[in-house]
RNA sequence: GGGGGCGUGGUCUAGUGGUUAGGACGCCGGCCUUUCAAGCCGGAGAACGCGGGUUCGAUCCCCGCCGCCCCUACCA
Protein backbone atom coordinates (compact mmCIF):
# COMPACT_ATOMS: atom_id res chain seq x y z
CA UNK A 1 0.00 0.00 0.00
CA UNK A 2 3.13 2.01 0.66
CA UNK A 3 5.93 2.46 -1.18
CA UNK A 4 8.08 3.78 1.95
CA UNK A 5 11.27 1.84 2.67
CA UNK A 6 11.37 -0.34 5.58
CA UNK A 7 14.94 -0.58 6.71
CA UNK A 8 16.18 -3.05 9.85
CA UNK A 9 19.17 -3.71 11.42
CA UNK A 10 19.25 -6.91 12.87
CA UNK A 11 21.82 -7.70 15.30
CA UNK A 12 22.41 -11.29 16.69
CA UNK A 13 23.39 -10.18 21.13
CA UNK A 14 26.31 -12.78 21.23
CA UNK A 15 28.47 -10.16 22.38
CA UNK A 16 29.01 -6.20 22.57
CA UNK A 17 28.39 -4.38 19.08
CA UNK A 18 31.69 -4.58 17.06
CA UNK A 19 32.65 -1.82 14.43
CA UNK A 20 31.37 -4.07 11.50
CA UNK A 21 28.10 -4.42 13.39
CA UNK A 22 27.99 -0.66 13.76
CA UNK A 23 28.47 -0.10 10.07
CA UNK A 24 25.82 -2.07 9.34
CA UNK A 25 23.77 -0.24 11.92
CA UNK A 26 24.73 2.90 10.26
CA UNK A 27 24.20 2.55 6.70
CA UNK A 28 20.18 1.10 7.40
CA UNK A 29 20.11 3.88 9.43
CA UNK A 30 21.42 6.43 6.56
CA UNK A 31 19.10 4.80 4.01
CA UNK A 32 16.34 5.09 6.07
CA UNK A 33 16.45 8.83 6.95
CA UNK A 34 17.84 9.53 3.30
CA UNK A 35 14.75 8.52 1.76
CA UNK A 36 12.25 8.91 4.53
CA UNK A 37 11.95 5.50 5.49
CA UNK A 38 11.48 3.47 9.15
CA UNK A 39 14.30 2.11 10.86
CA UNK A 40 13.46 -0.86 12.40
CA UNK A 41 15.73 -2.57 15.25
CA UNK A 42 15.18 -6.06 15.74
CA UNK A 43 17.17 -7.90 17.92
CA UNK A 44 17.70 -11.88 16.58
CA UNK A 45 17.81 -13.94 20.11
CA UNK A 46 16.68 -17.29 19.12
CA UNK A 47 20.23 -18.68 20.06
CA UNK A 48 19.12 -18.49 24.06
CA UNK A 49 22.47 -20.33 24.88
CA UNK A 50 24.50 -17.56 23.57
CA UNK A 51 21.81 -14.40 23.67
CA UNK A 52 21.87 -12.66 27.27
CA UNK A 53 19.74 -9.52 28.04
CA UNK A 54 23.12 -7.93 28.76
CA UNK A 55 24.17 -8.28 25.19
CA UNK A 56 20.98 -6.94 24.37
CA UNK A 57 21.30 -3.90 26.32
CA UNK A 58 24.95 -3.08 25.34
CA UNK A 59 23.87 -3.03 21.45
CA UNK A 60 20.89 -0.69 22.71
CA UNK A 61 23.66 1.26 24.04
CA UNK A 62 26.17 1.40 21.54
CA UNK A 63 23.16 2.52 18.93
CA UNK A 64 22.24 5.48 21.17
CA UNK A 65 25.75 6.53 21.94
CA UNK A 66 26.21 6.60 17.98
CA UNK A 67 23.04 7.99 17.81
CA UNK A 68 21.66 6.25 15.84
CA UNK A 69 18.06 5.83 16.87
CA UNK A 70 15.73 3.49 15.63
CA UNK A 71 11.92 4.15 14.71
CA UNK A 72 10.75 0.78 15.51
CA UNK A 73 11.70 -2.03 17.95
CA UNK A 74 13.92 -2.99 19.50
CA UNK A 75 11.50 -6.25 18.08
CA UNK A 76 12.57 -9.89 19.81
CA UNK A 77 12.63 -12.44 17.32
CA UNK A 78 12.41 -15.07 19.96
CA UNK A 79 9.21 -13.94 21.06
CA UNK A 80 7.41 -14.02 17.83
CA UNK A 81 8.72 -18.01 17.94
CA UNK A 82 4.30 -18.19 17.68
CA UNK A 83 4.39 -16.50 14.19
CA UNK A 84 7.68 -18.87 13.39
CA UNK A 85 5.87 -22.07 14.66
CA UNK A 86 2.96 -20.83 12.30
CA UNK A 87 4.73 -20.94 9.34
CA UNK A 88 6.41 -23.65 9.90
CA UNK A 89 3.11 -25.86 10.06
CA UNK A 90 1.64 -24.62 7.18
CA UNK A 91 4.68 -25.21 5.56
CA UNK A 92 4.52 -28.87 6.03
CA UNK A 93 0.66 -28.33 5.30
CA UNK A 94 1.20 -27.51 2.08
CA UNK A 95 4.15 -29.63 1.55
CA UNK A 96 6.28 -27.09 1.23
CA UNK A 97 8.64 -28.46 3.88
CA UNK A 98 8.93 -31.96 5.42
CA UNK A 99 9.75 -33.86 9.17
CA UNK A 100 13.26 -35.67 8.97
CA UNK A 101 13.99 -36.80 12.35
CA UNK A 102 12.50 -34.98 14.31
CA UNK A 103 13.60 -31.35 12.68
CA UNK A 104 11.52 -29.55 9.42
CA UNK A 105 13.37 -29.33 6.14
CA UNK A 106 12.23 -27.38 3.14
CA UNK A 107 11.91 -28.93 -0.24
CA UNK A 108 14.54 -27.41 -2.09
CA UNK A 109 13.64 -28.16 -6.12
CA UNK A 110 16.23 -29.93 -7.77
CA UNK A 111 16.51 -27.83 -10.88
CA UNK A 112 16.24 -24.35 -11.83
CA UNK A 113 17.94 -21.86 -9.62
CA UNK A 114 17.41 -18.70 -7.69
CA UNK A 115 18.59 -15.47 -8.60
CA UNK A 116 19.21 -12.88 -5.73
CA UNK A 117 19.15 -9.20 -7.51
CA UNK A 118 21.95 -7.09 -4.78
CA UNK A 119 21.98 -3.54 -5.04
CA UNK A 120 25.55 -3.80 -4.29
CA UNK A 121 26.52 -6.46 -6.41
CA UNK A 122 24.12 -7.15 -9.46
CA UNK A 123 22.40 -10.32 -10.11
CA UNK A 124 23.87 -13.28 -8.23
CA UNK A 125 22.37 -16.75 -9.27
CA UNK A 126 22.24 -20.04 -7.18
CA UNK A 127 21.44 -23.11 -8.17
CA UNK A 128 19.40 -25.21 -6.65
CA UNK A 129 21.44 -28.37 -7.12
CA UNK A 130 23.92 -26.87 -4.87
CA UNK A 131 21.63 -26.51 -2.06
CA UNK A 132 20.23 -29.32 -0.39
CA UNK A 133 16.66 -29.35 1.53
CA UNK A 134 17.85 -27.42 4.61
CA UNK A 135 16.43 -27.98 8.13
CA UNK A 136 14.31 -25.05 9.31
CA UNK A 137 12.78 -25.76 12.53
CA UNK A 138 14.56 -28.36 14.65
CA UNK A 139 13.18 -31.21 16.60
CA UNK A 140 12.14 -29.59 19.40
CA UNK A 141 10.16 -26.91 17.11
CA UNK A 142 12.27 -24.15 17.56
CA UNK A 143 12.80 -22.10 14.07
CA UNK A 144 16.16 -22.06 12.43
CA UNK A 145 17.75 -18.43 11.65
CA UNK A 146 17.00 -18.28 8.11
CA UNK A 147 13.09 -19.17 8.51
CA UNK A 148 12.86 -16.34 11.19
CA UNK A 149 14.88 -14.13 9.49
CA UNK A 150 12.58 -14.76 6.09
CA UNK A 151 9.49 -14.35 7.98
CA UNK A 152 10.22 -11.42 10.23
CA UNK A 153 11.38 -9.39 7.10
CA UNK A 154 7.92 -10.63 5.74
CA UNK A 155 5.83 -9.60 9.00
CA UNK A 156 7.85 -6.68 9.59
CA UNK A 157 7.50 -4.78 5.82
CA UNK A 158 11.20 -4.93 5.56
CA UNK A 159 11.39 -3.40 1.58
CA UNK A 160 14.99 -3.21 1.64
CA UNK A 161 17.51 -5.88 3.65
CA UNK A 162 20.91 -4.18 3.97
CA UNK A 163 23.46 -6.48 5.95
CA UNK A 164 26.71 -8.19 6.05
CA UNK A 165 28.01 -10.35 2.34
CA UNK A 166 28.24 -13.51 5.31
CA UNK A 167 24.55 -13.48 4.85
CA UNK A 168 24.54 -13.27 0.57
CA UNK A 169 25.11 -17.57 0.74
CA UNK A 170 21.99 -17.60 2.97
CA UNK A 171 20.01 -15.47 0.89
CA UNK A 172 18.54 -18.07 -1.75
CA UNK A 173 17.62 -20.13 1.10
CA UNK A 174 15.30 -17.27 2.65
CA UNK A 175 14.19 -16.34 -1.09
CA UNK A 176 13.08 -19.95 -1.32
CA UNK A 177 11.37 -20.01 2.20
CA UNK A 178 9.16 -17.07 1.48
CA UNK A 179 8.41 -18.24 -2.14
CA UNK A 180 6.85 -21.21 -0.31
CA UNK A 181 4.96 -18.69 1.52
CA UNK A 182 3.90 -16.98 -1.38
CA UNK A 183 5.73 -13.81 -0.93
CA UNK A 184 8.09 -11.68 -2.59
CA UNK A 185 11.34 -11.12 -1.40
CA UNK A 186 12.61 -7.46 -0.12
CA UNK A 187 15.37 -6.18 -1.87
CA UNK A 188 18.99 -6.88 -0.76
CA UNK A 189 22.23 -5.44 -0.33
CA UNK A 190 24.99 -7.24 0.99
CA UNK A 191 27.97 -4.92 2.44
CA UNK A 192 31.57 -5.84 2.09
CA UNK A 193 32.98 -7.29 5.55
CA UNK A 194 34.97 -5.80 7.71
CA UNK A 195 38.47 -7.51 8.10
CA UNK A 196 40.97 -7.47 11.26
CA UNK A 197 44.41 -6.78 10.33
CA UNK A 198 44.37 -10.79 9.45
CA UNK A 199 42.40 -10.38 6.59
CA UNK A 200 39.44 -12.61 8.60
CA UNK A 201 36.35 -11.45 8.92
CA UNK A 202 35.70 -9.17 12.11
CA UNK A 203 34.56 -11.03 15.41
CA UNK A 204 34.40 -10.69 18.61
CA UNK A 205 37.72 -12.92 18.92
CA UNK A 206 39.51 -9.78 17.09
CA UNK A 207 41.24 -7.05 18.96
CA UNK A 208 37.92 -5.76 16.86
CA UNK A 209 37.16 -2.56 18.74
CA UNK A 210 33.70 -2.94 20.13
CA UNK A 211 31.53 0.34 20.10
CA UNK A 212 31.87 0.75 23.98
CA UNK A 213 35.64 0.43 23.83
CA UNK A 214 35.80 3.04 21.11
CA UNK A 215 33.55 5.46 23.53
CA UNK A 216 36.10 4.52 26.68
CA UNK A 217 39.28 5.46 24.31
CA UNK A 218 37.69 9.18 24.15
CA UNK A 219 36.29 8.78 19.90
CA UNK A 220 33.50 11.07 19.43
CA UNK A 221 30.28 9.54 17.87
CA UNK A 222 30.22 12.15 14.70
CA UNK A 223 33.89 10.98 14.14
CA UNK A 224 33.23 7.23 14.48
CA UNK A 225 30.02 7.35 11.99
CA UNK A 226 31.92 9.69 9.02
CA UNK A 227 34.91 7.37 10.26
CA UNK A 228 32.56 3.82 9.48
CA UNK A 229 30.32 5.63 6.72
CA UNK A 230 34.06 5.79 5.07
CA UNK A 231 34.66 2.12 5.60
CA UNK A 232 32.90 0.61 2.33
CA UNK A 233 31.63 3.81 0.85
CA UNK A 234 32.84 7.01 -1.21
CA UNK A 235 31.59 9.73 -2.26
CA UNK A 236 33.77 11.23 -4.77
CA UNK A 237 37.48 11.73 -5.24
CA UNK A 238 38.67 14.17 -2.59
CA UNK A 239 35.94 14.33 0.07
CA UNK A 240 36.73 13.22 3.48
CA UNK A 241 34.71 14.72 5.96
CA UNK A 242 30.95 14.67 6.06
CA UNK A 243 28.42 16.08 8.61
CA UNK A 244 25.83 13.81 9.43
CA UNK A 245 23.62 15.48 7.55
CA UNK A 246 25.86 15.54 3.87
CA UNK A 247 25.64 11.53 5.16
CA UNK A 248 22.17 11.79 5.09
CA UNK A 249 21.98 13.15 2.01
CA UNK A 250 24.95 11.65 -0.10
CA UNK A 251 24.65 8.17 0.61
CA UNK A 252 23.79 5.42 -1.56
CA UNK A 253 23.58 1.91 -1.68
CA UNK A 254 25.11 1.64 -5.31
CA UNK A 255 27.88 3.46 -4.15
CA UNK A 256 28.87 0.97 -1.81
CA UNK A 257 32.01 -0.99 -2.18
CA UNK A 258 32.25 -4.52 -3.64
CA UNK A 259 35.61 -5.13 -1.81
CA UNK A 260 36.41 -6.17 2.23
CA UNK A 261 38.18 -3.26 3.93
CA UNK A 262 40.38 -2.84 7.18
CA UNK A 263 39.75 -0.51 10.04
CA UNK A 264 42.33 1.35 10.48
CA UNK A 265 42.62 2.79 14.26
CA UNK A 266 45.40 5.10 13.27
CA UNK A 267 42.72 6.72 10.59
CA UNK A 268 40.09 6.84 12.61
CA UNK A 269 42.61 8.94 15.48
CA UNK A 270 42.87 11.47 13.19
CA UNK A 271 39.63 12.13 11.97
CA UNK A 272 39.07 12.17 15.47
CA UNK A 273 41.23 15.05 16.25
CA UNK A 274 40.11 17.11 13.42
CA UNK A 275 36.36 16.49 15.23
CA UNK A 276 38.13 17.19 18.53
CA UNK A 277 39.64 20.75 17.26
CA UNK A 278 36.16 21.96 15.71
CA UNK A 279 34.07 21.84 18.96
CA UNK A 280 33.38 24.58 20.90
CA UNK A 281 36.13 25.02 24.22
CA UNK A 282 32.91 24.85 26.18
CA UNK A 283 31.78 21.74 25.02
CA UNK A 284 34.77 19.66 24.98
CA UNK A 285 35.59 20.97 28.58
CA UNK A 286 31.80 19.76 29.43
CA UNK A 287 33.26 16.13 27.73
CA UNK A 288 36.26 16.18 29.70
CA UNK A 289 34.78 16.74 33.46
CA UNK A 290 32.07 14.66 32.92
CA UNK A 291 34.62 12.00 31.75
CA UNK A 292 37.21 12.65 34.27
CA UNK A 293 34.91 13.68 37.33
CA UNK A 294 36.45 17.01 38.33
CA UNK A 295 35.81 20.90 37.67
CA UNK A 296 37.52 23.61 36.22
CA UNK A 297 39.52 22.00 33.44
CA UNK A 298 38.29 25.00 31.30
CA UNK A 299 41.68 26.79 31.28
CA UNK A 300 43.67 23.46 30.43
CA UNK A 301 41.21 22.19 28.11
CA UNK A 302 41.97 25.89 26.44
CA UNK A 303 45.56 25.21 25.27
CA UNK A 304 45.53 21.39 25.05
CA UNK A 305 42.53 20.95 22.77
CA UNK A 306 45.05 21.35 19.53
CA UNK A 307 46.83 18.73 20.86
CA UNK A 308 44.63 15.88 21.31
CA UNK A 309 43.34 13.10 19.10
CA UNK A 310 41.29 11.25 21.86
CA UNK A 311 39.53 12.80 25.16
CA UNK A 312 41.43 9.94 26.71
CA UNK A 313 44.94 11.96 26.14
CA UNK A 314 43.51 14.82 27.57
CA UNK A 315 45.40 14.05 31.21
CA UNK A 316 48.28 12.18 30.45
CA UNK A 317 48.67 15.61 28.13
CA UNK A 318 47.55 18.29 30.59
CA UNK A 319 46.75 16.99 34.21
CA UNK A 320 49.60 18.79 35.43
CA UNK A 321 48.26 21.62 34.78
CA UNK A 322 45.76 20.34 37.83
CA UNK A 323 48.43 18.62 40.11
CA UNK A 324 51.70 17.77 40.66
CA UNK A 325 52.97 14.77 38.68
CA UNK A 326 55.92 11.71 39.07
CA UNK A 327 58.80 12.82 36.92
CA UNK A 328 58.92 10.42 34.04
CA UNK A 329 62.87 8.69 34.20
CA UNK A 330 62.98 8.33 30.39
CA UNK A 331 62.32 12.24 29.82
CA UNK A 332 64.59 13.11 32.90
CA UNK A 333 67.23 11.61 31.12
CA UNK A 334 66.94 12.43 27.94
CA UNK A 335 66.67 15.97 28.85
CA UNK A 336 68.65 16.90 31.89
CA UNK A 337 72.32 16.75 30.41
CA UNK A 338 74.76 18.85 29.07
CA UNK A 339 74.14 21.83 31.23
CA UNK A 340 70.71 21.14 31.20
CA UNK A 341 70.17 21.73 35.13
CA UNK A 342 72.27 25.17 34.66
CA UNK A 343 69.83 26.62 31.86
CA UNK A 344 67.19 25.63 34.32
CA UNK A 345 68.80 27.71 36.92
CA UNK A 346 68.82 30.70 34.43
CA UNK A 347 65.18 29.85 33.24
CA UNK A 348 63.96 30.22 37.27
CA UNK A 349 66.11 33.47 37.81
CA UNK A 350 64.60 34.40 34.35
CA UNK A 351 60.79 33.70 35.68
CA UNK A 352 61.78 35.08 38.38
CA UNK A 353 61.61 38.18 37.23
CA UNK A 354 58.86 38.52 34.76
CA UNK A 355 56.10 41.09 35.53
CA UNK A 356 53.06 40.80 34.80
CA UNK A 357 53.07 36.92 34.99
CA UNK A 358 51.34 36.95 31.27
CA UNK A 359 52.02 34.39 28.01
CA UNK A 360 53.65 37.18 26.50
CA UNK A 361 55.86 38.34 28.76
CA UNK A 362 57.37 34.71 29.88
CA UNK A 363 57.29 34.54 25.96
CA UNK A 364 60.03 37.34 25.81
CA UNK A 365 61.73 36.18 28.96
CA UNK A 366 62.61 33.24 27.67
CA UNK A 367 63.30 33.78 24.66
CA UNK A 368 65.82 36.15 26.08
CA UNK A 369 67.37 33.63 27.67
CA UNK A 370 68.07 31.41 24.58
CA UNK A 371 69.53 34.68 23.45
CA UNK A 372 71.43 35.25 25.94
CA UNK A 373 73.08 31.80 26.44
CA UNK A 374 73.62 31.14 22.80
CA UNK A 375 71.30 27.90 23.07
CA UNK A 376 68.77 26.31 20.83
CA UNK A 377 65.68 26.92 21.99
CA UNK A 378 64.63 23.65 22.80
CA UNK A 379 67.76 23.10 25.54
CA UNK A 380 65.92 25.79 27.59
CA UNK A 381 62.34 25.22 26.92
CA UNK A 382 62.63 21.51 27.38
CA UNK A 383 63.96 22.20 31.15
CA UNK A 384 60.85 24.08 31.79
CA UNK A 385 58.75 21.71 30.84
CA UNK A 386 60.35 18.76 32.00
CA UNK A 387 60.40 20.72 35.84
CA UNK A 388 56.60 21.46 35.28
CA UNK A 389 55.25 18.49 33.65
CA UNK A 390 57.33 15.94 34.76
CA UNK A 391 57.74 14.92 31.15
CA UNK A 392 58.74 16.35 27.73
CA UNK A 393 54.92 16.16 26.03
CA UNK A 394 52.81 19.15 26.71
CA UNK A 395 50.80 22.24 25.14
CA UNK A 396 52.62 25.50 24.28
CA UNK A 397 55.44 26.15 26.91
CA UNK A 398 54.69 29.43 27.32
CA UNK A 399 50.88 28.82 27.97
CA UNK A 400 51.58 26.33 30.14
CA UNK A 401 53.70 28.54 32.73
CA UNK A 402 51.36 31.48 32.80
CA UNK A 403 48.57 28.71 33.53
CA UNK A 404 50.52 27.40 36.15
CA UNK A 405 51.26 30.77 37.83
CA UNK A 406 54.56 32.40 38.79
CA UNK A 407 55.08 30.81 42.37
CA UNK A 408 53.59 26.93 41.55
CA UNK A 409 56.05 27.44 38.35
CA UNK A 410 58.83 28.30 40.48
CA UNK A 411 58.26 25.55 43.31
CA UNK A 412 58.38 22.91 40.94
CA UNK A 413 61.35 24.00 39.41
CA UNK A 414 63.01 24.27 42.62
CA UNK A 415 62.13 20.68 43.02
CA UNK A 416 63.29 19.32 39.97
CA UNK A 417 66.55 21.75 40.85
CA UNK A 418 66.66 19.63 44.14
CA UNK A 419 66.99 16.32 42.69
CA UNK A 420 69.81 17.18 40.25
C1' G B 1 34.89 -31.08 -1.52
C1' G B 2 30.53 -28.02 -3.37
C1' G B 3 28.45 -23.08 -3.92
C1' G B 4 29.03 -17.77 -3.71
C1' G B 5 31.69 -13.17 -3.38
C1' C B 6 35.98 -10.22 -3.90
C1' G B 7 41.02 -8.57 -5.96
C1' U B 8 43.59 -0.03 -7.56
C1' G B 9 50.24 1.99 -3.24
C1' G B 10 50.85 -0.82 3.92
C1' U B 11 45.44 0.92 4.90
C1' C B 12 40.55 3.48 3.31
C1' U B 13 39.06 5.05 -1.33
C1' A B 14 38.21 8.04 -6.65
C1' G B 15 38.34 6.85 -11.54
C1' U B 16 37.89 6.23 -17.16
C1' G B 17 38.48 2.17 -23.50
C1' G B 18 43.55 6.56 -24.55
C1' U B 19 44.71 10.15 -17.17
C1' U B 20 51.63 12.07 -15.34
C1' A B 21 46.01 6.38 -12.27
C1' G B 22 43.33 11.43 -8.19
C1' G B 23 42.47 12.07 -2.73
C1' A B 24 43.02 10.59 2.53
C1' C B 25 45.53 7.86 6.74
C1' G B 26 50.24 6.10 7.79
C1' C B 27 55.55 6.71 6.66
C1' C B 28 60.08 10.01 5.49
C1' G B 29 62.04 15.16 5.22
C1' G B 30 61.40 20.56 5.98
C1' C B 31 59.06 24.91 8.29
C1' C B 32 56.65 26.49 12.77
C1' U B 33 57.54 27.80 19.96
C1' U B 34 61.82 23.30 21.47
C1' U B 35 59.07 17.91 22.48
C1' C B 36 54.35 15.76 21.02
C1' A B 37 50.21 17.19 18.22
C1' A B 38 48.06 20.43 14.76
C1' G B 39 48.94 23.26 10.39
C1' C B 40 51.67 24.22 5.89
C1' C B 41 55.28 22.50 2.13
C1' G B 42 57.88 18.54 -0.17
C1' G B 43 58.91 13.17 -0.84
C1' A B 44 58.95 7.80 -1.18
C1' G B 45 55.30 4.19 -2.22
C1' A B 46 50.47 1.11 -7.32
C1' A B 47 53.19 -1.38 -14.09
C1' C B 48 45.39 -1.01 -11.13
C1' G B 49 46.34 -10.03 -8.56
C1' C B 50 48.56 -13.19 -12.86
C1' G B 51 48.12 -15.04 -17.99
C1' G B 52 45.61 -14.90 -22.43
C1' G B 53 42.29 -12.57 -25.71
C1' U B 54 38.92 -8.35 -28.07
C1' U B 55 40.66 -3.49 -29.66
C1' C B 56 44.71 1.18 -33.06
C1' G B 57 44.72 1.28 -27.57
C1' A B 58 43.04 -1.73 -21.93
C1' U B 59 43.12 -0.80 -14.77
C1' C B 60 38.41 -0.35 -16.81
C1' C B 61 35.20 -5.64 -21.95
C1' C B 62 35.64 -11.44 -22.42
C1' C B 63 38.07 -16.17 -20.86
C1' G B 64 41.31 -18.96 -17.78
C1' C B 65 44.27 -19.14 -13.47
C1' C B 66 45.84 -17.75 -8.64
C1' G B 67 44.89 -15.66 -3.95
C1' C B 68 41.73 -14.15 -0.03
C1' C B 69 36.97 -14.24 2.34
C1' C B 70 31.95 -16.08 3.23
C1' C B 71 28.24 -19.98 3.16
C1' U B 72 27.71 -25.16 3.04
C1' A B 73 25.08 -26.39 11.57
C1' C B 74 18.82 -29.15 14.60
C1' C B 75 24.59 -21.06 15.29
C1' A B 76 23.06 -16.33 14.00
Amino acid sequence: MSSAVRVRFAPSPTGALHIGGARTALYNWLVARGRGGTFVLRIEDTDRERSTPENVEQILDALRWLELHWDEGPHSQSARAGRHREAIDRLVSEGRAYEDEGAVRLRVPDEGSTVVDDAIRGEVRFEHAAIADFVIARSDGSPLYNLAVAVDDLDMGITDVVRGEDHLSNTPRQVLILAALGAAPPRYAHLPLLHGSDGKKLSKRHEAASVQELRDRGYLPAAVRNYLALLGWGFDAETTFFTTEELVERFSLDRVSRAPAVFDEKKLRWMNGRYLRELAVEDLTRMLEERIGRRGLAPAVAIAQEKMQTLEEFWPLAGFLLERRELDERAWAKVMRDGAPERLVRAREALAGVKPFAEPEIEAALRGLVEEVGAKPGEVFQPVRLAISGTSISPGIFESVALLGQEETLARIDATLARV
